[in-house]
DNA sequence: AGCACGCCGACT
DNA sequence: GTCGGCGTGCTC
């Protein structure tokens, strides 16, 4: 008799383990297939994760598989181990790992209408026995929201009173659905002679450890790691490239198509269901010898991996924010080892986290310190905005870029101008009473966009009316807050009326093709100015391009989380390098108001060593990351009361841990989040930091501090990018 | 997550 | 007595 142990797919904290099945005589079923098996009074799917001949549990009460969902393992040998690793280390649940391994439209495709099932009102005037009081609670919430999860209500509500309402016919079930999407632009090749510094990193980078490879923009990185995919190929192996998703522009799409054909499968956001499946299985079954694709793509079934490669690894989008929570480094580091592969690291401003373990030994630095074209870097002119004001000038733009605007409009050049912030203006806040517009669901300032004459939520994304009058003091008088990208467009266009002036950033690319037609409309433009958030900070080849302009260079500096500094240097130096990437050199102006901050001496002189050398010491001295653990526990609900007692429980139990690694502990506490409210859901978090030494070990004491059972969803971080 | 079981208060 | 709401334990 043969048993297979299962995982079943669904996301809960309760089934987050194996379940022993039987295996029938007339069924195959191998390691990693999918499987349907009965679950209580259910039918479910699960994952093959373990086959044994003898099991511990009670053998009359194992029932057997019904039958196999594909026909083949869809989880391959070195997945398994991933999940076990991820596990092990990240605290994740089992099913929600598998469930990163597989293009959704596997789970909730045709196969099976596992589709998210959400509830609804079905007429407003229900009568309901007096005692029904959670009923009536779900009612009352649901006329409010119109529409919702359906395990959203259950969880908070209860099952038993959503289900009698269901059954009554006073609420009903539905179920969602998908969309479609883009394919790819056909450029001819352009295969460039590799310089003698390009050679050389690519002979360098020819063993199977990791490698840590530092080139300045424009020193041509994307060439050399074409030549390494290629000769991963030429070795009968295969390559997997990772791109931030916003580099993953049509124009590097198209690069790789015309480099390697229909070798290559493109893994980005902007698939729809059925392509992204079918590059999924493409892979799978090995017509697809190369990848390039986001974050998510390191989990692609691709086998025999010759090289790994993560370009722009300094980029934090590599770390899941949300749920699944996972550093792609790691993930990396760990097919390298399984598939005995070379892992390169491509940066031009590396992390500290990585240059310091390139300066350790762990991996290994190749440089490449200057641009293919031989120009020099443009000069980066820091500007004191404190000073404009004191001169009188109280614009968004300094005297200096405003006359150096008008000299590329002479000469009919390009401009970019960078502002970390989309809308017209931050939030809108009244003069007299200091009133400030907020979202009813989150506890964030509300964002003004012109265009549409309306505030944004950011977090949730809600619209509300904009304020002509403030609803607090009854007063006229209101004033736009910091600017964002629409508003620089507004002023620009004051002063150069007649200049084609475009604008990127997520509101003006979320329809389909809208980044491509912006970017096609903006390199025909001369004169052209092209304003726009992160979003226009990396990877765009513009020869035309001799000025950029930041226009508030501050603003990632003050944000209060450790790694802002090393954030802020990174930004300036991206969008510096958009500028004279041919013949003239190009010139970056700099707004600040704190110019004397020594991030943006460091990025002048484009000193990325002395920068890394301040910052590591800083961390260092100070006990941060990379030479400690940070560790945020994040407890969310609706509830206030309830979060804020189960976090209370959960702390007492951490400081107990405290105690027992007293000499390990930097720091403990208990708050509420900075925002403290999103989604209608309340946040508080303890934040705690210690030191490296036995951090595995006080990692998992603190996870069995959390009660299992807790109503709170509760997010577990390492190394949190940002603590609100 | 979702289902059934069983306790308990309300009501013919 | 019994109907229905609602908390809870359990699923191989």
């Amino acid at each position: 008799m043969k048993f297979a142990n299962v995982i079943i797919d669904q996301d809960a904290k309760a089934l987050d383990r194996e379940f022993v099945y039987k295996i029938p005589d007339d069924l195959d079923v191998t390691l990693g297939e999918r499987v349907l098996v009965p679950f209580g009074a259910r039918v479910l799917e699960g994952f093959v994760v373990d086959i044994t001949d003898e099991t511990d549990y009670d053998i009359s009460k194992v029932k057997p598989i019904i039958r196999t969902v594909d026909g083949f393992a869809v989880i391959k040998k070195e997945m398994l181990a991933l999940m076990h690793y991820m596990a092990d280390n990240l605290h994740l649940k089992l099913a929600s790992i598998l469930r990163l391994f597989l293009p959704s439209e596997m789970r909730t495709g045709k196969v099976k209408e596992l589709k998210v099932r959400f509830v609804r009102l079905k007429n407003e005037d229900i009568t309901l026995p007096k005692n029904a009081r959670k009923q009536a609670e779900i009612i009352e919430f649901l006329k409010e929201k119109k529409v919702e999860k359906f395990s959203e209500i259950s969880s908070n509500f209860g099952y038993a009173p959503l289900s009698a309402l269901v059954k009554k016919g006073d609420v009903e079930v539905f179920f969602e659905e998908k969309k479609r999407a883009v394919d790819y632009d056909k450029i001819a090749l352009k295969k460039r002679e590799l310089t003698p510094l390009q050679q050389r990193a690519v002979d360098t980078i020819c063993e199977n450890k990791t490698y840590l490879l530092h080139g300045v923009t424009g020193s041509g990185k994307t060439e050399v790691y074409m030549n390494l995919i290629e000769r991963a190929l030429n070795n009968g192996k295969t390559a997997l490239m990772l791109v931030p998703e916003i580099s993953l522009t049509p124009q590097v799409l198209a690069n790789f198509k015309a480099r390697f054909g229909e070798e290559v499968a493109l893994i980005h956001s902007g698939l729809s269901a059925g392509e992204r499946f079918d590059e999924w299985r493409r892979i799978f079954f090995g017509e697809a010898r190369v990848v390039v694709g986001a974050r998510s793509a390191i989990f692609s079934p691709i086998e025999n991996l010759g090289i790994i490669i993560i370009d722009e690894e300094h980029e934090q989008s590599y770390i899941s924010e949300s749920n699944p929570r996972y550093d792609t480094h790691e993930i990396a580091e760990f097919r390298k080892k399984y598939n005995d592969c070379i892992l390169v690291l491509g940066s031009a401003t590396p992390s500290i986290d990585s240059y310091l373990k390139a300066l350790e030994g762990e991996y290994q630095l190749v440089e490449m310190p200057v641009r293919v074209n031989g120009m020099e870097m443009p000069k980066i002119v820091i500007v004191d905005m404190l000073n404009e004001l004191r001169h009188g000038n109280s614009e968004i733009f300094s005297i200096p870029l405003m006359a150096e605007l008008g000299n590329v409009v002479e000469k009919k050049k390009q401009a970019m101008i960078f502002i970390n912030r989309r809308g017209f203006s931050s939030f809108q806040r009244c003069r007299e009473c200091g009133y400030v517009a907020k979202c009813k669901d989150c506890d964030v300032s509300l964002v003004y966009h012109r265009y549409e004459n309306k505030l944004k939520c950011h977090y949730c994304g809600k619209r509300y009316r904009a304020l002509d009058i403030c609803p607090s003091c009854g007063s006229h008088n209101i004033k736009q807050g910091a600017i964002g990208t629409e508003r620089v467009v507004e002023e620009l266009k004051k002063y150069f009326p007649d200049v084609p002036i475009f604008r990127m950033d997520n509101d003006t690319t979320s329809t389909k093709g809208a980044h491509r037609s912006i970017l096609s409309q903006f390199r025909e433009a001369k004169p052209g100015i092209l304003v726009g958030t992160q979003m226009i900070a990396k990877g765009h080849d513009f020869e035309d391009v001799i000025l950029v302009g930041i226009i508030d260079a501050d603003q990632s500096l003050y944000q209060a989380d450790y790694r802002s500094i090393e954030r802020t240097f990174q930004l300036i130096t991206q969008v510096s390098g958009r500028a004279g990437r041919s013949k003239e050199q190009g010139k970056v102006i700099l707004q600040t108001y704190s110019p004397r901050h020594y991030v943006y001496r460091y990025a002048q002189n484009y000193d990325f060593k002395g920068f890394f050398k301040k910052e590591a010491n800083l961390r260092k001295v100070t006990n941060f990351p990379p030479y400690t653990k940070v560790l945020r526990i994040l407890f969310s609900h609706e509830d206030e009361n309830i979060v804020a007692k189960e976090i209370k429980v959960c702390y007492n139990k951490v400081q107990e841990v405290k105690e027992k690694f007293k000499d390990d502990f930097i720091y403990l506490d208990v708050m509420k989040s900075p925002l403290n409210r999103i989604k209608t859901k309340y946040r508080y978090q303890i934040l705690t930091r210690f030191k490296l030494g036995k951090a595995k070990e006080i990692e998992d004491e603190i996870y069995k501090c959390i009660d299992e059972k807790a109503k709170s969803s509760i997010f577990f971080e390492i190394n949190p990018q940002n603590l609100s």
